[in-house]
DNA sequence: GAGACTTTGTATCTTCTATTCCAAAACACG
DNA sequence: CGTGTTTTGGAATAGAAGATACAAAGTCTC
């Protein structure tokens, strides 16, 4: 049984205190493993017994038993690489998933024009140009998660969607210069199609992020970028999507360095106020 | 300066016993770091004095000296994922954001409680106690994703969202026996809180997606499940999060795969008369 | 708002462990 | 074989670190 298991188990039975030494023990293991109960209580901002209690609240010796936990555990981890590599024949979903998640994400991310990405990245973050972000409907939670993201980091981000009439009022409204995010996958979606061919025939500069080099969507678009969507469910897996997406907010966030991080410390302070804050 | 340089330098000077602590030391250091000198002399089957002469004479201040250079050796090779990522000499963006979301997935996949997991899925599939789908504002995205899909291979599929009118409305809804899924990470929002205890109280069993072993969300559910969401943006990622709920979509499909599979097909056909095919 | 209960940290005690001392053993050399 | 030197480990010591007792602070309940 090991010691993440019991803090599982005992999780609700925890005080305030001891809660903020399983945050740490579990946070990085080292500092119990190599550590001191002082050492420990300090950063968990505690004392002392506040750690031993802990310790004994999950069925441990005192902290010494704890210590010892966790170093065998570490212990494990440190042992020569040849007892580790029992690699399980992947055959569980979860084993699968892994394989295919990281694929995924490897191969979507490595196999990115760094050319092009620099170009796109450019001009998204050039405030002059307004944002258009469209996506399918099978990839609309990255659209708006990316459509917040940016919006985060600078003015000017609009999400296309809804009925075809709010699409095509939208859609009226992109100007000359303008940057067109255009997320799609198999099963094509016109609505998508027709959109992006209307934002090019204005001359709108179009990012498509799309599953084939030659979707009909990457065709009639300026910059494209192929994702990796392998999956063990019957869906695609948008985890690519979403990474390749995250990488374009880095890249403009670290573009636009100061101006965005004074937009998002205001950002910050309407969160502040409108939330109850968490516990730290 | 290595313990193993250390030890190569002054290997000339050593005396017989001395060698023999030496060998430990370099065949297995984590009996110095984790252990006490009288571990140390047992193994190399000599005193505790040697074990501290041996320490000096590598110019350590006594044995606590040589064991805070091998913990801090090994500590190293133990670093936290995430911590890896940041200590890394920050290259180009790209690259730091493969290795952060290529953690995040491994991670994330990889620390989840095979138990807890099949437990879930298990109710997931239970097409007798409907699902809900809560999600924070930065994770909302996910929870759309999640909901299509889930919704996609079964019946009584719901999102939660909108004024705080509405989520009332929606929780009150649910009844017991039903299964609540909440996505919510740091800065966790008061209305997923409320309404997960709400949901709680009703006997609803709720599944946890979250930051934190311990965040507020993970202790009021019954089983939580935690996300690494290391980022190179000023955003959480939430590639892990959408890792885990494919990998809970592709494990409910899995579990009904007949029932699901005829549903698939009908949402097939409804998909095929309403758009144009694309090119295969 | 009073009282009971829980939680928490300070101060103290106890245990464990690194260190040091020193005498015995091993060794080198004449 | 004896003497000087080096090496070694048992026993004593000093110091660090974990455990504990207890009182103060906080929380909950009626």
């Amino acid at each position: 049984m090991s010691v993440l298991d019991r803090v599982r188990d005992s999780s609700t039975k925890l005080t305030g205190s001891e809660r903020k030494v399983a945050d740490v023990v579990i946070a990085d293991p080292r500092v119990v493993a190599f550590g001191t109960v002082a050492e420990v209580a300090k950063l968990a901002q505690t004392s002392g017994p506040s750690v031993v209690r802990f310790a004994a609240k999950l069925g441990f010796d005192g902290f010494v038993g704890l210590q010892a936990a966790v170093q065998s555990e570490l212990a494990s981890r440190l042992a020569p690489a040849v007892e580790r590599i029992r690699e399980r024949p992947s055959t569980d979903v979860l084993s699968r998933a892994i394989d295919a998640e990281l694929v995924n994400v490897r191969t979507t991310l490595a196999d990115i024009d760094r050319d092009a990405f620099m170009v796109a990245v450019e001009r998204l973050a050039d405030r002059r140009h307004a944002v258009w972000i469209l996506a399918g409907e099978m990839s609309d939670g990255v659209g708006r998660m990316l459509t917040m993201q940016l919006d985060a980091l600078r003015e000017g981000v609009r999400r296309i969607s809804g009925t075809p009439l709010a699409v095509a009022r939208n859609v009226a409204e992109i100007q000359a210069g303008d940057t067109v995010i255009a997320i799609d996958f198999r099963r094509y979606e016109q609505w998508v199609l027709e959109a992006v061919a209307t934002a090019a025939g204005h001359d709108a500069v179009v990012i498509a992020i799309t599953d084939r080099l030659l979707s009909p969507l990457a065709t009639t678009s300026a910059h494209s970028f192929v994702v990796t969507a392998a999956s063990v469910s019957p869906f695609d897996s948008h985890v690519g999507t979403l990474a390749l997406a995250n990488a374009f907010v880095a890249a403009v966030a670290s573009r636009l360095r100061r101006s965005a991080m004074s937009r998002l410390d205001v950002i910050e302070a309407a969160w502040a106020s409108a939330l109850t804050p968490g516990e730290d």
